[in-house]
DNA sequence: GTTTACCTTATAGTAACTTCAGGCTTGGCC
DNA sequence: GGCCAAGCCTGAAGTTACTATAAGGTAAAC
């Protein structure tokens, strides 16, 4: 199977499988004679694994993680439940930041429902206020009173 | 006031500032003899825009456009309207994709509530299976037959 | 024999910074 | 005056997970 059929099956770019290889995810596979990636099936079950993970929106490094455990079944596998929690925190924590963030700019938009110069719009004057240390619109409601609402979990 | 204060005085890092400057969103300071940047209080305004438009999670491309609203307040502001309302749309698809993608990952966090070894963990079982064409846990009961359950939005 | 589809590598680009290397300036202390 | 630490400077490279491009070789059909 060369890596056209692969990402056709797999459903990805051929680019990403290249990449992949390229990043010691996916095992290198035999060449033909001409140098082309000849693929078996164990590839595409790695493969279909590390799109499975990825769709779950985890990194390439949690995924590497994982497919260690894979090829070594024999370890305990309290690290696969630990690295699952931490990425569900991670999401869950992503999921609060945003819905507090769509809160924040659907009142940003309540501020200027017509259209007018900008010199008068409410959402721009909104904006420069807030940075001149006004109270804004978008922020204060829903803040806890820290600078900046909206904070991406590190 | 030097650079280092301005962060200070901004809540953030110097070198975010040096960037701002370099990709045209902050303009540029006077410099002291010794070739240091020497800001005012103008330009803790500009900066405060550009970092609380930033919170909103919005691009540098789209503060551009709102900077540009700023410094030219003549102009019809539908554009920010526009700008604001599509902010928003994508926002509120993140937030749905996520929180599916949340409830994927407590489906598949269900299939291992103990530490046992990898060759038996349920976590790491459904996603070899998935992997094999299986259904899964994590995408199964929420998908919509689709391949792969989360989809950025483009 | 040529067109077409497919494959190869290496390199650069994306977003929004962050980090690093190597070097100058300022201010305090002795 | 000498020394040191903190702070400033520039320019380049690193980060993530690809995506795109360039320039070219190969295989099979027509």
């Amino acid at each position: 199977m060369l890596i056209g059929q692969l990402a056709r099956q797999a459903g990805c770019e051929v680019e990403t499988i290249r990449y992949y290889e390229h990043e010691g995810l996916l095992s290198a596979p035999e060449r033909t004679a001409a140098g082309y990636r000849s693929y078996r099936s164990e590839h595409l079950g790695e493969l279909n694994f590390i799109l499975h993970c990825r769709s779950l929106d985890m990194s390439l490094a949690e995924v590497r993680i994982l497919a260690g455990f894979r090829s070594d079944p024999q370890q305990d596998c309290a690290g696969i439940n630990d690295l699952i929690d931490r990425h569900l925190e991670t999401v869950h924590q992503q999921v609060e930041s945003l819905q507090l963030l769509e809160q924040q700019l659907l009142a940003l938009r309540e501020r200027c429902p017509a259209s007018r110069d900008a010199a008068h719009c409410g959402i721009l004057r909104t904006l420069v206020d807030a940075a001149q240390g006004e109270a804004c619109a978008c922020h204060t409601p829903f803040g806890d009173g820290t600078r900046h609402g909206h904070t991406e979990s590190t």
